[in-house]
DNA sequence: GGCTTTCTGTGATTGAGAATCCAAAATGAG
DNA sequence: CTCATTTTGGATTCTCAATCACAGAAAGCC
C-alpha cells in the first residue's frame, strides 16, 4: 500500500521541538531543522504542509512531553508537597545541563512563544496552546502546594494560585540565566532561594 | 557643509529597540523600525551600515539608558536597601504595564539577546554587551544588598552575589509571566515573593 | 511480474526582506 | 545666487528561505 515512510514523524517533530526551543520560530530555518531531523525538506513539507503548521505540530507534541514529564512529578503521592517542587526545579537544571554539555543552551518552546507576540497573533493555535500549557502548569503547581500544605511541608500561608505563579515565574526566569553561562549548582541554589517564601 | 539629518540619531535608535526588544532580531523587519522610527530605510542603511550593526547601536543604547536607571534606583543612598529593590520591581512592572497599555508587551533586549545563541555566536560584540551589562547589574544588586545588610533592612545570612542573581532572575521570569497576561498587582506581589528571601 | 500507491530526492519557482544605487531636494558656505 | 555636500525617496538588485512540481524508487496487491 505505497512506500512506508523512511523516517518516524514523531521523531521528526522532536528533533524540530529541539531546534525552535533554542532559537525560536524566527531564528529557525527549515534547513536547520532538517540538518538535524535528518530529513530531506521535501518530505518536510510532504509530511507537514508548512513551517508554521510544523511549528504547530512540534510545539504540541513538545508540551505534551514535558507537561507528562511535570505532572508525573508534582502529583507524585508518595512524596511531599515541598519535595516535589524541588523536583521539578532539578529536572529543569538537568535538563540545562545537559544541554550545555552538548554547546547549546536548552531553551524553551514555551518561553520563546511567549516572547514572540507576532506568532500569537498570526496563528490563534499557537496562542491556545501556550494558554493550555499555562493554565494546567499553574494547576497542578497549585495542587503540589496544596498538597504540601496539607503534610505540612509548605506554610499554610501562602495562596497557592500565587505560589504556582511564582513557581512558573522562577523557572522561566531561570531558563534566561541558564543561558549566560551559569553553573547547574548555582543554579539550583538560585530557584531555591526563589521559592524560599514557599518552602521556607 | 551638506544637508542637516532631518531625524535624530539617538531617537531613531530608540525606537529600534523598542522593536527588537518585542521581536527580537530575527522577528524584527528593518521595515518595521523604519515605520516606528518614522525613517525611509535608505536613510537608516546610510546612516547605520546594516541591519546588524544597527542592533549594536541600539543595543549599546538600550544598555545604557536601562542600566542609568536601574543604577539611579540602586544606589540611592537616600533609601534602604531593601527598598531600593522593591523601587527595582516596580520600575520594571510600571515598563510592563505601560506597554500593555498601548497593546503589546514590554519584552526586553537583553532576554532576547540571550535566548538567540546565533546572534551572539554571530557578532562577538552582542555577546561582550550582554555579558558586560549582566556583570555590572549583578554588581550594582549586590551593592544594595549589601547596603541593605548594613542598615538592617535585608537579613544578613544571604550571600549578596546569590542574591543579585536571584534579582536578575527573578525579572528576567517577570518579562515572561508579563506576556501572558498577568496584572500589574499581581506580577508585583509575584516578583516581591520571589524576593522574599531578601527581603522576608 | 506488472500495477498502484505513496514516498523520496532534485531542481525550479516564488517571495520576503536586506542591501544597494541613483536622481532629486535641501541646506549652509562663500 | 551658486556651488559643494549630504540627505532623501524610490527603484532596483541580490540573497536566501520557503514552497512547489516532477521524476524516480520502494513496498504491497493481484
Amino acid at each position: 500500500m505505497g512506500r512506508p515512510r523512511m523516517f518516524d514523524e514523531v521523531k521528526v517533530l522532536d528533533a524540530a521541538a529541539g531546534e525552535f526551543r533554542v532559537r525560536g520560530f524566527a531564528g529557525t530555518s527549515t534547513e536547520q531543522v532538517c540538518e538535524a531531523a535528518g530529513v530531506r525538506r521535501s518530505s518536510l513539507y510532504n509530511t507537514f504542509v508548512s513551517k508554521d503548521e510544523l511549528y504547530v505540530r512540534a510545539l504540541e507534541r513538545y508540551v505534551e512531553v514535558t507537561g507528562a514529564r511535570q505532572a508525573a512529578i508534582l502529583t507524585d503521592q508518595g512524596v511531599r508537597g515541598a519535595e516535589r517542587l524541588r523536583r521539578l526545579v532539578d529536572v529543569v537544571v538537568a535538563e540545562e545541563h545537559d544541554a550545555a554539555a552538548r554547546g547549546h543552551a536548552a531553551g524553551c518552546m514555551v518561553v520563546h512563544g511567549f516572547m514572540d507576540p507576532g506568532l500569537r497573533e498570526r496563528d490563534e493555535r499557537v496562542a491556545r496552546l501556550l494558554d493550555r500549557d499555562l493554565r494546567e502548569r499553574r494547576a497542578l503547581v497549585g495542587e503540589a502546594i496544596r498538597a504540601g500544605q496539607l503534610d505540612g511541608s509548605i506554610s499554610p500561608g501562602v495562596d497557592p494560585d500565587d505560589g504556582a505563579l511564582l513557581v512558573s515565574t522562577v523557572i522561566s526566569g531561570l531558563r534566561i540565566t541558564a543561558q549566560a553561562g551559569t553553573d547547574p549548582e548555582t543554579l539550583r541554589r538560585i530557584a531555591l532561594a526563589g521559592l524560599h517564601a514557599l518552602l521556607g
